[in-house]
DNA sequence: GACCAGGCACATC
DNA sequence: GATGTGCATGGT
């Protein structure tokens, strides 16, 4: 199993380069989008942080002093933008009381203790939580999605109906802990599902990992 | 117009 | 514990 998923990110990265993940100019940046692209495009998201911003507001004070409305329409582009501002400020409590808005704060906390605390937080998943420690913390996580669970599952590493973290500790019980490695990865997977794993591709077949 | 996108919480059975 | 549903914009 080790050889076969690290022949598979051999090929990715062969076959696609350097992701450069996350794209981010901050982990405050990164934590705000990591909860904007929940079931979402990026590029819509980009469109969402593009307007907190242009509006000056891209940090955890500013943006939690705003009223809820505001905030939603700040974010509009993102889509579920209602459900998506209560999630936001939900967070942004939370990173404020516990860490003063503080990611470096955060970031010397241990793995197990900051993945609690962040799914205690309403609105933040498993995938939320786990792209919020690798990506923004540093934290050596595995973040799996869908289109993870797609391609194990199409290549029969696991049953359809598997759970998060089936697919998660596939990877983090075969690869060595690495930041870099489930950075990359992890990215590299993401590159393979937009264009050859959405839900009805054809391209499917034409898969760069089917040898 | 249909389908899809870097999920999550909640209701119901 | 499994399954279904609401949330919503914008690209292809």
């Amino acid at each position: 199993m080790t050889s076969r998923l690290n022949d598979i990110y051999r090929r990715l990265y062969v076959r696609f380069g350097p992701q450069k993940w996350w794209p981010a100019e901050s982990p405050f940046e990164v934590m705000v989008g990591a909860i904007l692209t929940q079931n979402t495009n990026w590029l819509n998201v980009e469109r969402a942080i593009n307007n907190i911003k242009k509006n000056k507001l891209l940090s955890p004070r500013r943006l939690y002093e705003l009223k809820q409305r505001r905030l939603a329409s700040l974010i509009k582009p993102a889509g579920y933008y209602n459900i998506k501002a209560k999630r936001l400020r939900n967070f942004l409590k939370f990173f404020i009381k516990d860490y003063q808005g503080s990611a470096l704060k955060m970031s010397r906390r241990g793995l197990s203790l900051l993945r609690q605390q962040l799914l205690g937080v309403n609105g933040i998943g498993p995938e939320t939580a786990d792209s919020i420690l690798l990506y923004a913390l540093n934290k050596p996580v595995f973040v799996v999605d869908a289109y993870t669970k797609r391609i194990l599952f199409r290549h029969g590493f696991i049953g359809e109906g598997a759970g998060y973290d089936q697919a998660q500790n596939l990877f983090m019980q075969n690869l060595e802990k690495r930041v870099k490695l489930y950075n990359e990865y992890h990215a590299l997977i993401v590159r393979l599902g937009k264009e050859f794993c959405r839900k009805n591709n054809p391209r499917c077949r034409t898969c760069p990992l089917k040898k």
